[in-house]
DNA sequence: TTGTAGGCGTTATCAT
DNA sequence: ATGATAACGCCTACAA
């Protein structure tokens, strides 16, 4: 099945009856006599060569691979940004180089433990990954270090802690509960619940602060409990919403803020199956705005956190930096956007 | 940001006294005097070296990624296949090698277009990735070609055609659908459609037949019309239901047979939009038993076809050919199984 | 314009 | 047991 073995550039050279030298300078379009040209492209078609990789970027000091690195490949809002970073590695790729395209993208796919991706990182190395993007959900001071010390240049997005020369793609997710907690009180909702990831994560803390501000605001009455989950994930959510159901009678809520679209579909799912009517009984509002809140019966009012488009911008920041490793670092940011849909019709309209 | 520049073995060497030699030797665990061991580790750990990958491939002539190629990202059943992937390289690459694991995966989102995998399969070199697990949604003799002559071995999930020597992990989706079929008409559904996807797909044709074949079963009487959406997606499932919807009463089905999860949320989606009752009006069954199905509301009804599973026999004969390039081909198979929720229960019954 | 030669970081062979 | 040295495949001064 694999064929013997590679052919290599002396096999080009030989066939075509020039030197090493011209085929590798035909190839990567140095210039060269045309007729030089039409033999070492025959040679090389004749042999079904393809440059290697591993020589390459040995040779270069650099290859062309870019990786991203993400917590949990099952939460949608993750691939969203995966796109959202081939397209920025794509387009910028191509307009900046002007070469066929950018940088391959892999994705390597860490455990949830902050060990992991910190092993990741130090062991980056060339061959692997030229640079790299992450979102990571838990910081600490040894990742810190880790990013400041990495073999390749690293963009973040998220928060990986204040003063961090790094560069940083940014969302005020704070805001986006606030929005969220401002829909349902203007919806007529009387106790609003806010079902939390974890609150030593950086999302699960920044949430909670957008939470307790709108709790200080002028509808900060109508805020009923905050329930931690365990994940960012609809398990997660479907064991917290029976912690709010648990609640005495009064206390319980009439409309849920989740820190993630993961947590409120596990919210809805287990409300509804205890009976609760969505949206009379009970409003629900997620945040990153995934495709499957679109789609979900009823569908899911959320807060876009504009996924794609972060990664987009992480796409630009790192090919930028990959330029220039010196420059200063930088941040973007984008602002979270609420979408409003059925999940969050309020109280007195009925549907 | 970026420390200067990474440490090499000549370093490590120069620091403890030693060659590049007894260097390479300790790290790779050849053996060597405890005192010469304990010089180059300390010499390693204050340099904080760590092997270039690039430089040991190209050595070696073989790295230790493995790569995963997917149609669409987005689609949960790719997510889980990649988990079994990635167990399996790693449980496997334990026992085999006894190494601290096995190779790194990665992914590498290829689009829809068949070109692009020809090109990345081709493409496929040394320092990139040493094995290639594939599952193709379309397949051409050029593909065949293509992954014949792949530079490293590679295994499909799916069938890239009849006679192919080439590994395989199989299921047949058809009897999946019969699976289905049997549910419904079972369940006291009258008329059955199937919203296929593209039947110049593997999957499709392969699904399309399973529908056919029920259709000449017993309860073949009760099935109804195809229709063929332009992808397995929720956009393509919602309007494959605006297609249905426009039948005649008489031909309008009491019960859809999806040929995946995304297609089943989208015609979900859309029917009760347009006030349909689910499971009342209208049952639905899915293919792929995604994570979702369990979530959505009302839960779907859906063919597993072991994704998981089919992940972690792929990464195995992977494992086994990168060892044996030579062995014979082989094929493992999954047995559809159909996991019955709220989406189709029978018409007699009141919830 | 083209060829020769050196070296990127690693491992493995062959002396010592 | 250890060290010097030669590759692996590629690119790119430098020389011709």
């Amino acid at each position: 099945m694999t064929s013997s073995r590679r052919p290599t550039v002396n096999e080009v050279a030989e066939r075509a009856g020039v030197s090493i030298a011209s085929v590798s300078r035909v190839l990567n379009g140095k210039g060269a006599r045309a007729e030089t040209e039409r033999l070492v492209r025959e040679a090389a078609a004749a042999l079904g060569y393809i440059p290697d990789a591993t020589g390459r970027s040995l040779k270069l000091g650099r290859g062309l691979q870019v990786a991203f690195a993400v917590d949990d490949v099952a939460n949608p809002v993750y691939t969203e940004m995966m796109r959202g970073v081939e397209d920025g590695l794509r387009d910028a790729g191509q307009q900046r180089s002007g070469a066929a395209d950018g940088p391959r993208l892999v994705v390597a796919s860490v455990g949830h433990e902050l060990e992991d991706l910190i092993a990741l990182i130090s062991s980056l190395s060339r061959g692997f990954a030229d640079g790299l993007v992450i979102s990571p959900l838990r910081t600490s001071p040894a990742l810190v270090t880790a990013l400041l010390e990495a073999p390749v240049p690293v963009v973040v997005v998220g928060n990986p802690g204040d003063k961090v020369p790094i560069d940083t793609v940014r969302t005020d997710s704070g805001r986006g509960v606030k929005l969220a907690f401002g829909h349902l009180a203007d919806g007529g909702r009387q106790r609003i619940a806010f079902v939390n990831g974890p609150s030593e994560t950086a999302p699960g803390r920044a949430r909670l602060h957008g939470f307790e501000s709108a709790a200080e605001g002028p509808q900060g009455g109508l805020a009923g409990a905050v329930v931690e989950a365990s994940a960012f994930t609809v398990e997660a959510g479907e064991e917290a919403w029976a912690r709010l159901a648990a609640l005495p009678a009064r206390r319980r809520p009439d409309a849920v803020v989740a820190a993630n679209d993961l947590l409120a579909f596990g919210v809805l799912r287990a409300a509804v199956s205890a009976g609760r009517q969505v949206p009379r009984d009970l409003a629900v509002v997620g945040i990153d705005d995934t495709e499957y809140a679109r789609i979900y019966n009823p569908s899911l009012t959320s807060v876009s956190l504009g996924a794609v488009r972060r990664g987009t911008l992480a796409a630009g920041l790192l090919l930028d930096r990959m330029q220039q490793p010196s420059r200063a670092p930088r941040t973007r940011r984008v602002n979270p956007r609420l979408v409003i849909r059925e999940s969050s019709a309020p109280r007195s309209v009925r549907r």
